[in-house]
DNA sequence: ACCTGAACACCGTTCAAGT
DNA sequence: ACCTGAACACCGTTCAAGT
């Protein structure tokens, strides 16, 4: 995707290419590809290995176990939010970052939970984090302030996600991809996902609350809370 | 394994105990308790059955298989979540509910990933949204706007207890419970989940980002929503 | 010194054999 | 009809035996 190597042949991707030699980059670019392919829990050392045609111990040699690989995992995924250019004021940078932090969930829905799941602090996030506020600071915001709108803009924007991702998530990743459900389908596909002894009442608060506008409705909960910053001032 | 009932012994709470039948309560219960004490992942079905001094196919009478079985504690969890009386107003009702939310991280911070991970709707959750919404619409808020508002609330309280738990939660679960950590130890904790060569410009942000009193963070990030809401009207 | 794959100690779940 | 536990097909990781 991101990688464009303008190579004379079209790439295959398949375990042809794999013939490259083992690196870090390459282990956990495969490996998000797989989670993103087959779900999280279908990322296995030996099935990783597999795909990179090698011996499962030889992955142990770049990352110290699968906890270690993992972290790596999501500390791409947090590498993949980069900031506007310095031309943007305050409130634009926040909503930029809320809503990449938020689109990146529809780009790896089966990969979304590692940025909060670790037991590390990802590098990308401090240095995302260090970024934002040093903006923030530089267009009048006081240190332990700016901190605190990064950190509760960062809490909105990925519970929002993880919330949609929760009650929305179809089993086959296909409808992400392509364009919204229709009525029926959405209905079904909640129906399969409620226990049998549901009251009817509570069957449609459920289907009112898949059915809103997902784009929308962030933007509203986003929106409240620059409303909010606003009002209080800097 | 042979059933003893002897009704005259005191309750330990221990394995002694264990032999009333089996409920899907129980074994919720159970499974809940083993998942405070030793971490999600140590959750098995082997263990868990061990635990309950019982079979482990047993458990497959009451749950169709492990994935139920956590989605049952998932809803356990969200029935945790009480609403406040009816006296209270729609300010004070969105404003206990998140801190309730953010509150259940600390009670449970191994199994509170559970809240979000499902793959089901828990009943639990639905019937709390739709009292909610029940009551915003009492008290002025149109329907769609109702839902929004949870929405965003939900997104807010439960994002930000989970950036929490995925940035300073000890590896050791003792911390919760008793006082705040010292400035040292908390530097130390820190500089463990860091990668060896982080840049010390880096490390001091991260320092900064987990210092913060967490409860007053919180409280930042709802208040500005609510000063949001009331600034837009309802 | 590196690389490999057999082996270990698990796991969720199936299934046949017991009652 | 219910209950049980052996067995299957996995898993992450250790470790010793190869090179």
């Amino acid at each position: 995707m991101t990688e464009r190597r303008e190579a004379r042949e079209p790439d295959r991707e398949s375990e042809e290419t794999a013939r490259q030699p083992l690196t870090r980059e390459r282990i956990l670019h495969v490996g998000l590809r797989l989670i993103d392919q087959q779900g999280l829990e279908a990322l296995t050392m030996r099935k990783l290995a597999s795909e990179l045609g090698v011996d499962p111990m030889a992955l142990y040699r770049h990352f110290k176990n699968k906890e270690a690989l993992l972290d790596g995992v999501a500390d791409m995924l947090w590498g993949e939010i980069v900031l506007p250019g310095r031309e943007t004021d305050w409130e634009a940078l926040l909503r930029s970052v809320a809503t990449s932090l938020y689109a990146l969930a529809h780009a790896h829905p089966r990969a979304y939970t590692l940025l909060l799941n670790r037991q590390i602090l990802p590098l990308s996030m401090l240095q995302l984090s260090d970024a934002m506020r040093e903006r923030l600071q530089q267009e009048g915001f006081e240190r332990q302030r700016a901190g605190e709108v990064i950190c509760a803009l960062f809490s909105y924007a990925i519970g929002y996600a993880m919330v949609e991702l929760s009650t929305l998530l179809p089993q086959s990743p296909t409808h992400t991809e392509t364009e919204p459900m229709t009525d029926i389908a959405r209905l079904t596909h909640l129906m399969q996902r409620l226990p049998r002894e549901t009251p009817a009442h509570t069957v449609e608060a459920a289907y009112a609350l898949t059915t809103y506008e997902a784009e929308t409705q962030f933007t509203f909960g986003l929106d409240l809370m620059l409303t909010g910053l606003k009002c209080k001032g800097r």
